[in-house]
DNA sequence: ATAAATAAGTTTGAAATACAAACCAAATTG
DNA sequence: CAATTTGGTTTGTATTTCAAACTTATTTAT
């Protein structure tokens, strides 16, 4: 009757990581955070977290002598996410 | 941006019993558990968190001398799965 | 009549998760 | 040059999750 739920995308903070990256394809640490409200710390172990899962690239450079991180969404994580949007319907559709 | 989710219904069981309990009006024990896969235990301790946070109410009795525990859905759990589904909404549309 | 199995839950304990606080390194400002 | 800011990472504890073990009462089998 219910489909399973991604257990990573089962966080808020992480869902609404991937909610920036599917319709921003990329955006960087700081625009994160602050649109999410995370902690850097928090921030800091999801995105390790959905990159471990292959959900999402991160690339860090140095710009105008300032490190910068930036995400992008990989193919993986945008199919993870539809999934998610999908199984999600079962539940919430009264 | 982002609402902040009901962290009671951020949890795949407790969504899947809400979720049957919004359209069922009242199901019984053994019901939920089959149709969610949880466990006994699982179960116990799930329907005992939202009867705390006053989304359902728990009626136990004996009937053909076996215990029966009946779950039915309160106005407040009613509110807060409504609430849980229109916040999903900001995180889950591309 | 009694031993074994089933039903309907509850309690417990270990493992995973989440969250905030503390920390670090480099750059900038007063 | 000391203090603050920026951009993060690491650490520690508190909570949550999940399954296994347990309980109590009822059937079924012998």
């Amino acid at each position: 009757m219910f489909k399973d739920l991604d257990p990573l995308l089962l966080s808020q903070q992480r869902l609404a990581i991937m909610s920036i990256l599917v319709s921003a394809d990329e955006a960087d640490f700081v625009f994160i955070k602050e649109k999410t409200g995370a902690t850097a710390g928090n921030l800091s172990s999801h995105i390790e977290k959905l990159n471990e899962a292959g959900y999402l690239e991160i690339d860090k450079f140095i710009e105008k002598k300032r490190p910068r991180t930036v995400l992008k969404i990989t193919p993986k994580g945008i199919d993870a996410f539809d999934d998610y949007v999908k199984a999600l319907q079962d539940y919430i559709r009264k």
